[in-house]
DNA sequence: TTGTGTTTTATTGCCTCC
DNA sequence: GGAGGCAATAAAACACAA
């Protein structure tokens, strides 16, 4: 028998062998008494036997209460108390990292929130050149062949881009489309160009210039904004050349595949959570972390 | 010493599985 | 229907500050 502990306050010894424990008469003659903690040998096995297996067969639970001189019952109590107190550990675990996973997507969603606005202010910029440009220029080329735009204004909307590669890409497609003469506009292209090497504007909007904002800020954000992926149909491109004109916003899809990529190596992680009631523990932490 | 918060042991009631 | 599991809870034991 696994002795009472001293210094416990405890008075008198809790069983004094497994045999005479085992004898319902010297059990129930203890019993009445108040509950007494066990001592921390029979902790001490208890644990590497729940280390071993959380759950208890008959055979085993008879085996420890005998070896602990225990009731087979306390001990099936205290692993069903030891089985609760494993789960709130595991939560409080799982809800550590995924705040932690929350946090990182938090800081870089308000990184992509700045960029966003940045390069909204871009655009608004860009915008304003090109129409005080067409309207020095005497409207004559309103609606002709947007090949014909002036290389400076070209260079100040290069100017105006931060991000070279992406500008590269749309601007080789932008000259593409000028040099058909298929009657896009210099605006035209140029959305198409911001949308690219924004890299944060796109899908909603439709190529036309009647489209770009049209109701204000809120297709704007359907660009840039963070929300449910939706990059439907390639972004911005409406006509035959769509090849990496997403480029840019292909970013959200990759990101967001990434994300699910680590949330599911978090729950595979996880795989050797035997027990079914873990299972539902992370289906609903996953509940709580995607709604 | 005492009040209070925490941990541990045990019970109860409900549910699922065989 | 019985056995065993779990959640919720009670209550004793313990820790600790005031």
């Amino acid at each position: 028998m696994l002795g009472l502990e001293e210094g416990r306050g405890v008075k008198r010894p809790f069983f004094t062998s497994p045999d005479e424990l085992l004898e319902e008469e010297y059990y129930d003659e203890q019993l009445p008494e108040k509950k007494r903690r066990l001592t921390p040998e029979q902790v001490h096995l208890l644990e590497r036997s729940f280390e071993e297996e959380n759950k208890l067969e008959p055979e085993r639970k008879t085996e420890l209460a005998r070896k602990l001189g225990l009731q087979p019952r306390q001990v099936a109590v205290w692993f069903q108390n030891r089985r609760a107190r494993w789960k709130t550990k595991q939560l409080e675990r799982d809800f550590d990292r995924l705040k932690a996973s929350f946090d990182a997507l938090r800081a870089d969603h308000d990184a992509l929130l700045q960029d966003n606005h940045r390069l909204r202010s871009q655009v608004v910029s860009l915008t304003e050149k090109l129409q005080e440009k067409e309207a020095t220029e005497g409207g004559a080329s309103a609606g002709t062949d947007a090949a014909e735009l002036p290389l400076d204004v070209k260079a100040s909307l290069a100017d105006g881009i931060e991000e070279p590669a992406a500008f590269e890409v749309q601007q080789v497609k932008s000259e593409d489309r000028l040099s058909t003469g298929s009657g896009g506009s210099a605006v035209v292209d140029t959305d198409a160009l911001l949308c690219g090497a924004g890299g944060r504007f796109a899908a909603a909007v439709d190529s036309s210039v009647e489209s770009y904002f049209p109701g204000g800020e809120e297709h704007y954000h359907d660009c840039g904004g963070m929300g449910p992926v939706n990059h439907g149909a390639g972004g911005i491109q409406s006509d035959d050349d769509g090849a990496g004109s997403d480029e840019g916003c292909s970013y959200y899809a990759e990101e967001e595949a990434a994300a699910a990529a680590a949330a599911a190596a978090f729950f595979a992680g996880h795989a050797h959570h035997h027990h079914a009631d873990d299972d539902e523990d992370a289906d609903q932490i996953s509940w709580w972390m995607w709604n």
